[in-house]
DNA sequence: AACTAATGAGCCGTAACAAG
DNA sequence: CTTGTTACGGCTCATTAGTT
């Protein structure tokens, strides 16, 4: 709750309290008086000196607003329509053309950004399908594995099995034979 | 930041500001009286854009070398620093500290184009990656199906090598004992 | 001590300008 | 026109210092 309150509408007012007393813009100037105690409740208006000379050097939110409108629009800006445009708000053309290029060059910031923070996303995402897909060739690694492993013992046993037949088999004959 | 303060007074105040920096005084700012917005250095359409002595908008290369390298030990500005500077470079201390302040935002940005870049070789390596391991997968998985009919088909044969083997040893069985 | 206003410094957004 | 540079206004935060 301090002077960022005071917007447009104030600056009037500001000016007026600083036409009327024009000692509180300059304390700095004159620091001879007072040094007692009064060193407080300075002039609290100091942050914005709406004098004549700086008066509104940032555009009124009516005319940022229609700006805005006609960049939505139209990036580009003909001369015809800048001197509309300029006409309408009040300002000098070359003040029109001059947001114009600032607000491209902004645009193309955000751009940018907007492009940095879409591709942060997607590689963030893409990271966590990685990191999927190398569980899942570990787990297929361990499956490939584990068949093998069963494969041969599968084999073996087979052989076991063969083995112990032809052993019964042997002994049997053998002992027929006998 | 007095001075700050001194920038934005009357015409009353200009002479002041002659005085202390004379090379940045520009001077339509002095009959700024009839100015209802545009009131920063502009003089663009004006015939004298030739006085270059009392121009002096960009600061001489000898200067922006000394704050780089100023900026290169230490981006931060302590007042004492910042005065020694100002008072090296012939500058107001309040364009020192704005050159300092603008040098981290460029600074800023510089580094978030790199972070950009970076992220983006990143990001591709991380995608050829991702598809080595699709196709990784999908050669796994390949693997797997091949094994199992492979292991059915051993499981089969096994299963036919030990009829055949039973059924001989039956015929001979039978046969010793006819 | 708590409260509160003033102040100083930093960052952000942006106007204006300059150079290319 | 675009890109880069200088400067300013507004905001926040931390610190200081007068008031209660």
């Amino acid at each position: 709750m301090r002077t960022n309150l005071m917007n447009h509408q104030v600056e009037d007012q500001m000016l007026l309290i600083s036409q009327l007393y024009p000692s509180l813009c300059t304390p700095q100037l004159v620091p001879g008086e007072g040094e007692t105690k009064p060193r407080r409740r300075r002039k609290k208006n100091k942050g914005e000196i709406t004098d004549v000379g700086t008066r509104k050097r940032k555009l009124s939110a009516k005319q940022v607003d229609l700006l805005e409108l006609n960049f939505g629009s139209e990036h580009k800006l003909v001369s015809e329509r800048k001197d509309r445009l300029a006409s309408e708000l009040g300002l000098d053309p070359r003040q029109v053309a001059v947001w114009f290029q600032n607000r491209r060059a902004r645009w193309k910031n955000k751009k940018l950004e907007e492009e940095y923070s879409k591709l942060k996303t997607a590689h963030e995402s893409v990271v966590v399908e990685k990191c999927r897909l190398e569980t899942e060739v570990h787990l297929l690694l361990y499956l490939l594995l584990l068949l093998t492993f069963l494969n041969i013992c599968g084999k073996i046993c087979s052989l076991r099995v063969c083995v112990s037949l032809i052993l019964s088999f042997v002994l049997k004959t053998s002992l027929s034979l006998n």
